[in-house]
DNA sequence: AGTCTTTGTCGAAGCGCTTCGACAACCTAT
DNA sequence: ATAGGTTGTCGAAGCGCTTCGACAAAGACT
């Protein structure tokens, strides 16, 4: 392992003229700095990172806390987590992975030991219990989702509730009267993860307001969920025409069973998704969706902290506006049978 | 920053006495180690990372490098992520994210710099340009996947070969003599990856034994490259009466496809596919299927690992003998038509 | 020519920990 | 009672780096 000791000799300077031309914290002549360059390359040279650790207190490591249940929104979580780690490379900062397995000792350990030097927290719940640990900490902190009270705290997220309203929006503008919503499973209301209240507040909002009829319903994915589901919603409201759906695992099985029924996509019912571009374009009918846009949240995730580790930066709260893509699964309602 | 010296302070013991209490490297009588671990308590006493890695020359950290890439199996991926992650922390170690992106420079980069003691590597192609380097240094490495020469290389994989052979195998008891093998996207092919190629060669090498015709077709993920794989299966062999699927995305485009042409799943078609079970279980029937153990291959990694950064553990291919459930979506062959 | 900056380099201290050798203090066996 | 082991604790060195203050050397002024 060659230290910088050893480019320092190498190259027939001090070891501390080495560590400015590495940092650039002191100007350097250029015949010097291009000699002590050469030996580096030469000698293969890399700093330890412990070294670098201990003397400069700074780890240049964010920390990655992603939700341990794989319940929901894994390509999300996976997509977010990927563009975590690359931005965080383009900044000169290394991911380090934590699952919400060990809650806030997970937070303790990793600031109290200096392993990272920031975190990035994903699936926040509403009452989060490691809100607290960051918000008495000087360490910088960004979350990914929107816990009830956010001061002190910088958050980046979907802003779910004009996603509620742009589906609503849109389906209305269709002529559609009659809209169901299936939402998230249950548990991830009982967990109060806040982004399905945030989406069906603004769906209920604005469906008020255009005078639309709207039936929320919790749902599981999969088909036998689902078919219950949509069993439940048709009984209670046979003239629905329009479909608002969150849990993406919950499409097919909707698509399925409305062709089993046969109701056509998109002239007897209309679906809208909320789910990432690649599930909206390849299921079986191209959807009309809103885009979650995971890479997005990552690299904004990323950029806050870096600029909160640099000096500037301030806790704010970032919603990334929804964006709603017409594809083929929406048309206008149907004619009113008579 | 609480620091040992000012636990040992606390303690009225001297510095190494703590770190020994810390490390059990020497014996410490029972009375100064309640001491000192009281002290450590009240005081919220966390090792700085970055200093105890500098002295003992480990930072304790795996090194997990993932794909960049999201067009297949990322399910599967973030469950072996989350497995390495959480088997990482039972042994005390954490877990650094790498992207695939920087390539071989990143293994570099992080064996050059001590940021950590060991990696795992995923979706290793048959040639990976990563293996040279890994063989060239003394820093232990698990590879998650096979590639061509496996010498002096730790691999943990699913034994994709005899996956292959199992499907064929539980397809022809089943009585069914023309199969179909909807691979994964050409992509993956094109870039040998390896696992998809050995389960091809489990499937030709058991068909061809037991007498059974196969036709092997790669397959884009998404409704409309399944139609177009489809309509030529079936113009070629009109008379394949079982189905092994291994592309995930495109099992439920396939049971789309058999509904609409009116063959009914398990009465006149067979399907197996090879997939994580939460897929097989949510898809519109409920599939027989060969399962993708992540979990199982996260942990074994990290274990490899672990028993190499002991000391003990040797190079060696660990393949995970695959599983085959039996589901709705296979039974016996159609009586041929007369 | 002499003073004042500026520029480029160096030496040394110190970051918080591990670990080695030293050494009292206490047993145990003769 | 004495030599020989244990056992528990301490002091000091050192891991590889950053960073501060010092200081020659060179340039910019009167």
């Amino acid at each position: 392992m060659v230290t910088l000791a050893e480019v320092a000799q190498h190259a027939g300077v001090s070891a501390s003229t080495v560590s400015y031309v590495l940092s650039g914290k002191r100007s350097i002549s250029t015949t010097t700095r291009q000699r002590v360059e050469q030996s580096i390359r030469e000698l293969g040279y890399h700093p330890n990172a412990g070294a670098r650790a201990l003397a400069s207190n700074k780890s240049n490591i964010i920390a990655l806390m992603i939700p341990l249940r794989t319940d929901m929104y894994v390509p999300v979580m996976m997509e977010i987590a990927i563009a975590v780690a690359t931005t965080a490379r383009t900044h000169g900062y290394d991911v380090l992975l934590l699952t919400g397995e060990e809650g806030p000792d997970a937070v303790r350990r990793v600031t109290g030991s200096g392993l990272a030097d920031a975190m990035i927290l994903m699936d926040v719940e509403l009452d989060d219990e490691r809100l607290p640990l960051l918000r008495g900490t000087d360490q910088p902190s960004v979350l990914i989702g929107l816990p009830a009270d956010t001061t002190g705290l910088t958050c980046v997220d979907l802003d779910f509730k004009a996603t509620g309203a742009l589906c609503v929006e849109h389906l209305a503008k269709l002529g559609h009267r009659d809209i169901a919503v299936i939402g998230e499973a249950p548990a991830v209301y009982e967990r109060h993860t806040g982004f399905a209240e945030r989406t069906l507040d603004g769906l209920r909002s604005r469906a008020q307001e255009l005078g639309v009829r709207l039936l929320h319903r919790p749902c599981d994915g999969g088909y036998d969920a689902m078919a219950v589901t949509f069993a439940r919603v048709l009984d209670e409201r046979p003239g629905t025409t329009g479909f608002v759906v969150q849990n993406e695992s919950a499409v097919e099985p909707l698509l399925a069973l409305l062709r089993q029924q046969g109701r056509a996509v998109p002239e007897d019912v209309s679906v809208v998704a909320i789910c990432p571009d690649q599930v909206a374009v390849q299921a079986s009918v191209r959807l009309t969706s809103v885009a979650i846009p995971a890479q997005e949240m990552g690299r904004h995730a990323v950029e806050r902290l870096v600029a909160k580790l640099e000096g500037h930066g301030t806790d704010e709260v970032v919603l990334i506006a929804p964006e709603l893509t017409v594809r083929t699964s929406t048309g206008p309602a149907p004619a009113v049978a008579s």
